[in-house]
RNA sequence: GGCUUCCUAGCUCAAUGGUAGAGCAGCUGACUCUUAAUCAGUAGGUUCGGGGUUCGAGUCCCCGGGGAGCCA
């Protein structure tokens, strides 16, 4: 869809509350389960078998670092005082001590019965040291007791403790254990037990070091807290940081959540192209790229408008694409150069149709990913309600109630630039009229409505894809769907008039007729059904049901200028 | 692009223009139910880079790099 060029203007007003994360979700229902493919059963030896049953199952070797060989170097004796502090260099120590022992630091075979989460869930309540499990993770915390130590895994789900006693391992693997180091992968095989403190926890009779760790985790407390460090090093802030982990698998969850509903409805995700020699479907300024072998520059995609509706032309009724877009403008906490779009289309539909179907489609995001309609907003203090009715005004209203102006659309461009000034907004010389009245839209409206709200009947020159309203030949039968002060989702009754649409590409396209989609025009003549669409910033919402301050913060990896990485030095 | 601000040990942070410190992590030990475990000891610095002012610069000034916020 085609958020106007004037809709892209700063916003106030933001979230700006950190922390105000939902506690992290242990257990996630549904969703995840079985996503890294086979998890056997749980049904495991006993304890007192642990012995042969280990030498028999090489995963699961009870002693990894094994019997150092003769002549090995002695464990740190070979690290140079000096450099004890250098803990890359004490690692890359260890793992050639691990390596001279025979010991692969890096190996594959593992079969973890269980996630963290899972493993607490099969504890049965009187019963320790019956149920067995075998977890994979990473170690994150180390509490070391002399003849005995807690450790923590860390997986996707979350953490689970495991209690080592040398008792219970013999001293030749409880020593080897006790060289792990934290942030090493390894797998952990034991029987479920309720320690007094009350935490489920693996009691430990084998385990296999996966990947050696070369370099230290951050401060455990702490976390990441350099932004910077948090974005370039994205993974060190999802291993360290519960807040960032939790909302970013809640991002892909509400993606996930937004397939099944429309799957549900009927509609079909389909894939258009990225590469195009016209960029159309927006206003906004695209990144150029060179096929080598045709020769030819190319654009990457500013929206997904105008392949979408020639699959409704191909009788495609009910289409979506979620997909990468790009605009080579400006970054901010809102601007990300590329990020996520959904588009919908629906033949025999409108945008009448589309507010019912963005209202269906987020209170039931809501309600499964969230478990509630209602989502605290901290920048505002308010609670958005996606669970009611939803407000319905139109633009014009909205700004006759802003300017306090009954008759602002009979009045004239210079009254209007001065009513703007005297609100304290900048009015730019070549500025059209609509643009001056958009200016106070954008600037004093939009961030002014926090609960959802459907702005209906936005003016004709705003869009030039949507149908014009029959009665009020100066406005489109449009919303533009406000949520938390943000644009979340422009919809339209889709333009399928081909003369029509070819008109409103060469006003908009004033003397550039090259950026106009001949081949979409073509494709309309062929004749594209009466049909609603609407597109959805998926990283907005995200930013939204997060209780995120930044876009930054709901994409993993957000673009930053490029810095020279820290190279992997040997030892 | 403009303004403001930040960059100190692996990480989180201190340090009136006057000897660069602490916690975590590391290393050496003690400790068989810990929850930021505790206790003793120990090592660790191109203070983002370059230049300047000064008897003396992490600190003040200039240039450059990167980040963040506000504005455009």
């Amino acid at each position: 869809m085609q958020p106007a060029r004037l809709h892209q203007a700063a916003h106030r007003g933001i979230a700006r509350a950190r922390g105000q994360l939902r506690p992290e979700p242990r257990g996630f229902a549904g969703g995840f389960g079985g996503v890294l493919g086979a998890r056997i059963d749980a049904t495991k030896k006993g304890t007192n078998e642990r012995e042969s049953q280990a030498r028999n199952r090489p995963e699961l070797s009870i002693c990894p670092w094994g019997r150092p060989k003769a002549g090995s170097p002695a464990h740190m004796s070979e690290i140079p005082a000096e450099k004890t502090h250098d803990q890359h260099a004490v690692r890359r120590q260890k793992l050639a001590e691990l390596r001279a022992a025979g010991v692969d630091p890096f190996r594959n075979e593992f079969e973890a019965t269980h996630f963290s989460d899972e493993a607490v869930a099969a504890h049965v309540e009187g019963k320790d040291n019956t149920v067995p499990v075998a977890v994979a993770g990473r170690l994150v915390t180390i509490r070391d007791m002399g003849k005995s130590q807690f450790v923590k895994l860390l997986d996707q789900r979350g953490e689970i403790q495991l209690y080592a006693r040398k008792d219970v391992m013999g001293d030749e693997a409880y020593a080897a254990f006790k060289k792990i180091d934290l942030g090493d992968i390894i797998g952990a095989r034991g029987m479920l037990f309720r320690t007094k403190a009350g935490e489920v926890t693996v009691r430990l009779e084998g385990y296999a070091l996966l990947s050696k760790a070369l370099r230290p985790l951050p401060e455990k407390w702490h976390g990441l807290a350099d932004p910077e460090q948090v974005y370039r090093q994205r993974y060190l802030d999802l291993i360290v940081n519960r807040e960032s982990r939790a909302r970013l698998l809640l991002r892909s969850r509400i993606v996930s959540a937004i397939r099944r509903f429309l799957e549900e409805r009927k509609f079909v995700e389909v894939e258009t192209p990225v590469l195009q020699s016209v960029a159309g479907g927006a206003a906004a300024k695209p990144f150029t790229t060179h096929h080598n072998a045709l020769n030819t520059d190319f654009f990457l995609r500013i929206s997904l408008e105008l392949y979408l509706k020639r699959m409704l032309v191909a009788g495609f009724d009910r289409v979506f694409e979620m997909g990468r877009i790009f605009r080579n403008e400006g970054i901010s906490r809102k601007h990300n150069p590329e990020f996520t779009m959904l588009e919908l289309y629906q033949a025999y539909s409108d945008h009448r149709g589309m507010m019912a179907l963005i209202r269906d489609m987020l209170a039931m995001i809501c309600r499964d990913v969230l478990g509630t309609e209602k989502v605290a907003h901290p920048a505002s203090g308010q609670t958005i309600d996606f669970g009611g009715a939803w407000r319905e005004v139109t633009y014009k209203d909205l700004v006759r109630a802003e300017t306090g102006d009954p008759d602002w659309f009979g009045r004239m461009k210079a009254e209007h630039a001065d009513a703007a000034r005297k609100l304290g907004l900048k009015v730019e010389e070549g500025w059209e009229d609509f643009e001056i009245t958009n200016e106070i839209f954008s600037k004093r409206i939009e961030p002014a409505l926090i609960q959802p709200t459907f702005v209906l009947n936005l003016p004709k020159e705003l869009n030039p894809l949507a149908k014009i309203n029959r009665k009020d030949p100066s406005v489109l039968d449009v919303f533009e769907l406000c949520i938390g002060g943000m644009e979340i989702a422009p919809a339209y009754s889709e333009q399928n008039d081909p003369d029509v649409q070819r008109e409103m590409f060469e006003r908009q396209a004033g003397g550039e007729p090259q950026s106009i989609d001949q081949d979409f025009l073509l494709a309309l003549e062929h004749g594209m059904p009466p049909a609603g669409g609407m597109g959805v910033g998926i990283d907005r919402l995200c930013i939204l049901l997060t209780g995120a301050e930044s876009i930054r913060d709901v994409i993993l990896f957000p673009q930053l200028r490029p810095s020279d990485a820290k190279p992997a030095e040997g030892a």
